[in-house]
Order: C-alpha cells, then sequence, then structure tokens
DNA sequence: TCTGGGGTCCTAGGACCC
DNA sequence: TCTGGGGTCCTAGGACCC
C-alpha cells in the first residue's frame, strides 16, 4: 500500500435494530409501548427473527433465530410482523439526509450506509472525525427519528468493525495508525466475511484471534485455506482494504421467494405461485428500466433439500411471457429430477442489463422457444399500469397471464389462521 | 431449535474455442 | 489416436451479510 496517500476518512453508520425502530415509530401505541418487541415471524408460522429490541437481546434472542425459539427465551416478548414498506421508505429518508452531509454515500443494506469524507478535514476544521461522526448521528436522529450507530477509520473494513464497537447509539473510531492494535485482540469469527464454516477451519489450526492467525506465515494460510481464500484471509486479518465507497452500485440481480404455511405437492398449486412470483419480479424488472438474460427457479424441498436450476438466453428479455415460459421449464426439469412436497419456490433473475440498449434482433432461433415478442412487452406494461392502478391480484387472477381463479381462492384461504396467530402475539 | 427473504461473491466442472 | 493449455461462458452449489 502506498503511504504517501492522504489517509482516507471512512464512516460506517448503522441504524440501531433498525426494523424494531421503524415498528415502533409507525406504532407508538402498541409497538412503541412494548420494549420486549421483537420483529419477524411470518404469516405461515415458520418464520424466525428479524430483528429484536436490545431488552429482548438480554434474554438471548437473536436475529434469524426461530420465532418460536425466541418466544421459549422470552416469553412475554410482543412479535410483530416486519413492516416491509416503512422500511423502505425510512431507510431512503436516512440516506437522503446523509447525502447532504457527505459528499459519498453508498448504501451496503437497508441499514448501512458508508461515508466516505476524504478530503473534508478543512471544511470540517477544527472537528475531528469523532465530532463529525456525534454530529450526524444528532442530525439523523432529529430528521427522521432514527437512532444510529457510527464506526470510523481510514478504511471500509475497519468503519465496520468500530460501528460494532459503537453500537447501541455511540461513536467510535480507530485513529489513523492504530488499526493493528485495535484488530490484533478482536477474535477471527468477528470479521466481517468470517462465517461460522471458516472459524471451523481455523478452529481446527488452533486460530481464534486475529493476533494468532497474524503470527501465522501468510504461505500457510494459502496452503490451508486455497490461494484465494488465504490472501484475502492475510488482508483482512491485517486491516488491509482498498475498496472505495462506491454510491454508484448497480443492482447485480433480483428475485422473490416464498416459503409456505404448507407444503405444496399439486404441479397447478406450484404453477399458480411461480406465475405470482414471475409477475412480480418481471414487474421490479421493467420498473428499474432493466432486462434479464439468466432465470433462475429454486426450490426447497419439505426436507429442506435446495435445489435450483437456471437458464441463460442469448439476448435479454423483460416480458412476464418470457420469464415464466423459461420459470416454467426450469420448475418442469426440477420436479422432474425429485417429486416431493415443496417447502419454498423462489424465481431469480439475473445478467441484468439496461432496457434503454436497443434490443438486438436475434441472429438465430432460441431452441428453448423463449423468443419474446414486442407483443410480449407491450402486454407486460401493459399489466404493469393496470397492477399500479387496482392491485396486482386483480391484474393476475383477471387472467391476463392465464390464471385459474380457484386457485387464487384457495391461497387467499390460507392465510386466514396466519393472521390470527400475528394479532394474538 | 426446526430453520425468512433480500442480496453478493466464490468455486469447480464442463462446454467450447483457439 | 490416447492427447496441451489458456480463456470465457454457463451451471450448480455454497458461504456469507443484514
Amino acid at each position: 500500500m502506498p503511504e504517501s496517500l492522504p489517509a482516507r476518512r471512512v464512516l460506517l453508520v448503522d441504524c440501531d435494530a433498525f426494523f424494531v425502530q421503524v415498528a415502533r415509530l409507525e406504532d407508538p401505541e402498541g409497538a412503541g409501548k412494548s420494549p420486549l418487541l421483537i420483529v419477524g415471524g411470518s404469516a405461515s408460522g415458520r418464520g424466525v427473527v428479524t430483528s429484536a429490541s436490545y431488552e429482548t437481546r438480554a434474554y438471548g434472542v437473536r436475529s434469524a433465530m426461530p420465532t418460536a425459539q425466541a418466544l421459549r427465551l422470552c416469553p412475554d416478548a410482543t412479535v410483530v410482523g416486519v413492516p416491509r414498506g416503512s422500511v423502505t421508505r425510512r431507510s431512503r429518508e436516512v440516506r437522503a439526509v446523509l447525502e447532504e452531509l457527505s459528499p459519498v454515500v453508498q448504501a451496503a443494506s437497508v441499514d448501512e450506509f458508508y461515508l466516505d469524507l476524504t478530503g473534508t478535514e478543512r471544511l470540517f476544521a477544527p472537528e475531528t472525525l469523532e465530532d463529525t461522526a456525534w454530529r450526524i448521528r444528532s442530525e439523523v436522529l432529529a430528521r427522521t427519528g432514527i437512532s444510529v450507530s457510527l464506526g470510523g477509520g481510514t478504511r471500509r473494513v475497519i468503519a465496520k468493525l468500530a460501528a460494532t464497537r459503537a453500537k447501541p447509539a455511540g461513536v467510535h473510531i480507530v485513529a489513523e495508525g492504530t488499526e493493528q492494535k485495535f484488530l490484533d485482540p478482536l477474535r477471527l469469527a468477528e470479521l466481517p466475511g468470517v462465517g461460522p464454516a471458516l472459524v471451523e477451519s481455523l478452529g481446527k489450526k488452533g486460530l481464534i484471534t486475529v493476533a494468532e492467525a497474524r503470527a501465522v506465515q501468510p504461505e500457510w494460510l494459502r496452503r490451508w485455506f486455497g490461494p484465494r481464500r488465504g490472501e484475502w484471509l492475510h488482508r483482512r486479518i491485517h486491516g488491509i482494504d482498498g475498496s472505495p465507497v462506491d454510491p454508484h452500485e448497480r443492482r447485480k440481480s433480483i428475485s422473490s421467494e416464498r416459503t409456505f404455511s404448507e407444503d405444496l405437492h399439486r404441479d397447478d398449486d406450484l404453477d399458480q405461485r411461480l406465475l405470482e412470483l414471475s409477475t412480480s419480479i418481471g414487474s421490479t424488472l421493467r420498473k428499474k428500466e432493466l432486462r434479464t438474460r439468466t432465470v433462475t427457479v429454486k426450490l426447497r424441498d419439505h426436507d429442506f433439500t435446495t435445489r435450483q436450476h437456471s437458464r441463460t438466453l442469448p439476448e435479454p428479455v423483460e416480458s412476464n411471457q418470457a420469464i415464466i415460459d423459461i420459470a416454467r421449464t426450469l420448475l418442469r426439469e426440477l420436479r422432474a429430477d425429485r417429486r416431493v412436497p415443496v417447502r419454498l419456490l423462489g424465481v431469480g433473475l439475473s445478467g441484468l442489463t439496461g432496457s434503454s440498449q436497443s434490443a438486438q434482433l436475434p441472429l438465430f432461433d432460441d431452441p428453448g422457444g423463449h423468443q419474446e415478442t414486442e407483443r410480449d412487452r407491450n402486454l407486460s406494461r401493459v399489466v404493469d399500469r393496470l397492477s399500479d392502478r387496482f392491485g396486482y391480484g386483480t391484474v393476475v387472477s383477471g387472467g391476463m397471464v392465464g390464471t385459474r381463479p380457484d386457485t387464487r381462492d384457495r391461497e387467499n384461504q390460507d392465510h386466514v389462521p396466519t393472521s390470527k396467530k400475528d394479532e394474538h402475539s
């Protein structure tokens, strides 16, 4: 690393228990009054914890834990569903404030934002980076009602780790030159990107902390964990991270999946769900003015076996008809391989390109017969407009894309008992 | 305990081409 | 006639993050 460059000033803004905060703001009289609050669970009763209030974390409740288990640990907790729309809206509000306060902002997720303040030293003087972080925290809280924590340092990975130290509702800045002293006592499991599988392999070599791993020759790390992974690990334990804060990240994939309240085994039920998922992501694709070349269908069988098939087309497509045609073929293949009750069905689109690029004339006939016509594209846009106006379900069950109303009725009944459960908890 | 939903990135093997 | 090597694309699966 060239040491002559001026030190970067990176902050990570991380919303404290974001989904819990949003649920409380949206329902001040209900969720807002329960200290023991869990956001998550799903209508199906097969849910997991998305976010838990700090009070419930004291009982051992954690994200991704089955809601049933969380309630055993903390029986007095209130469980509310995920307020998806509000989460997106409030996330945008936080981002908008940050964009006024920092020249470079990158959303890393719905509740995390990297800021690069390099070059603002004189502008903000005599404020230190820590002062700036506190100022940003107050400003975001005052203008959005959302409490955030900030971590800061000379690199993204340092800012990220510092933010976990700052939580909740605090600030932690790692001064330039003290990075290694900050990293050494950490457990390797705390490093972003080091998950359960790598922790296990590291543990087998007797490596638990960053300091221990740093005592190992890089050559051994590469031999033990493979050249690329070993190299990555070496950089990580030394806090080496040249990745920029990039405000122009573009989406690489769009997907939607559902876990059913009860496993599905009938092909026409699955087909119906496939249709709904395909129409929904197709609409997202077109709203973002994108086209896709690769369609993926994912199945999770009743025994949690997860399988997927995908197909890449010679030319990008954007219509519901094209997506559904391929998705149906892929689902048939998956069902032919293994025909057991299905727990989850998903559809994904990748290989995304801008739809503004004029469609090329296909050079040859696609053997899959998934040629997209101008008529397909126009029809999809009509469906989008009608869905916006009258609601998504109306159009789908109206037969425009070939649905059968009787199946929809059964699906609607599915949700009755589950919404009762939500009210109860 | 019985496992959500939205993503990104990496690996490895096979096809295909030069 | 028993056999090279590199590059790119596609597919399936898995690790990881929030």
